[in-house]
DNA sequence: CGTGCTTTTGAATAGTATCAAGGCCGGTGG
DNA sequence: CCACCGGCCTTGATACTATTCAAAAGCACG
């Protein structure tokens, strides 16, 4: 992580929960703004998360090691998201969030947040909105690991990839990322996820050229995984920008 | 359900996320007031949550079932506790609400305490911080799932009850709880959850007495899943009353 | 004292993880 | 330019774990 430097919030032209406050408090916003290069941290299990993280431009992972080195990606987090949840009491608890790929992130105390939080409703208005949709998510995502089949977990993990960090315009996944992560998403191996991405290419789902995985036929894939219920949605609590 | 009767909450002695609007707003909410019964639907499948619940006293499963009729209890919530998110914009979403025993419930209308809010600061706040503890428990748990042995997962449903409604004063669980509905904690079948309660007990872990789970020894039980990190933690959200 | 539901137990089956080996590809250095 | 190397991906064989089906035993309640 390089040198953080302070910015102005007040002169930032990115859609960013911080700017929900009054412009007042936009203006004295003590943000730092760093460059993560690829897999360095923004913060690493066994510290404690003082800070809140605003990714600006980039993709994070959020990754929880067990004892054994049993890896899970517990979230991904694309430009505007949050990373570093406002603990309680800044309690230390055994997270670690790893750049995917160059990023620009900005980050502010947790305690100084709780003060300008008081003073604007929206941000915290906003927040609890966010927290509540990504409770959501997560709620259902612990329903589909109890109940999915390794191929359709891995299929879960795709359609994640892709509502967090988009497709290019060859319908490519817009990220790069490797079998064993896919599994760390979907909480199997490198080797199961070999197998079922060769599955759903068979199924016309999905095309491997190379690197890239192509989606095929998004709706397909969806409608494939109907039976869990929605787990993916249009609306981005983002959109209410 | 009973026929609801609206009460005035100002006159009401029980913790509540509602208590922390000002006395102004607190005088005239619009609460009503529910007596459920065992397995009575707070809220169903497929219908609008258009309230938000508060439990006063009793126990509730969130329960979400898969076309095929697989169903998986993803959240638990006893007294002072909420169920039924705030959505957004009243969407849709696959969940349902059953009491567990007999259970006192108060509920307000999504739309109209968006409204009182507005002008509660402490309210949105606590909101925010419950949820964003919810969250991370919850990604927790999706990661326990995605790496649990079955009988660890049946271990995680037992401290998790446990967590959620106590313990008797003979130390067991207290709640009327089915080994089918464990497994639906669990991720699993009435089978499995049997032949890892019974290994359980071989431990010392845990005593079968007729249809009471007693937690034997709770440190180690809790101890024994250690290695997916702090699952289970003192504080609760609702300490800041 | 049946009757129906829950729990336990056993055996067969299916699904997944693990281990091992070989293939592919990009980058590096001769 | 080509050979080599290392990292990643694929594939096969095997062992293990969990699910499913079937049946019996236990328990609660009228």
């Amino acid at each position: 992580m390089l040198d953080n430097t302070y910015v102005n919030c007040i002169n930032c032209n990115n859609q960013c929960f911080l700017k929900l406050c009054k412009p007042k408090y936009l203006k004295e916003m003590p943000t730092k703004q760093y460059i993560v290069k690829k897999d360095e941290y923004l913060f690493k299990e066994g510290e404690p998360v003082t800070e809140m993280y605003f990714i600006q431009h980039g993709k994070v992972k959020v990754v929880s090691t067990g004892l054994d080195g049993k890896r899970q990606i517990v979230r991904l987090a694309g430009n505007g998201q949050i990373v570093g949840h406002r603990g309680y009491k800044n309690e230390i608890y055994s997270i670690s969030a790893i750049a995917l790929e160059e990023s620009r992130v900005c980050s502010i105390n947790n305690d100084t947040l709780y003060g300008i939080m008081k003073k604007n409703f929206d941000l915290v208005h906003n927040l609890m909105m966010f927290y509540s949709l990504e409770l959501r998510k997560s709620e259902l995502r612990a329903k589909c690991f109890a109940q999915m089949t390794v191929k359709e977990k891995v299929a879960y993990a795709l359609l994640y990839i892709k509502e967090t960090f988009g497709l290019n315009n060859d319908n490519s996944l817009n990220v790069a990322i490797y079998r064993k992560e896919i599994g760390e998403i979907a909480g199997t191996n490198d080797e199961q996820v070999s197998r079922a991405l060769i599955e759903l290419r068979k199924e016309k789902l999905i095309e491997i050229s190379k690197r890239k995985i192509i989606i095929n036929n998004y709706e397909k894939l969806k409608t494939s995984l109907d039976r869990y219920g929605i787990l993916f949605e249009e609306n981005n609590i983002l959109s209410c920008f």
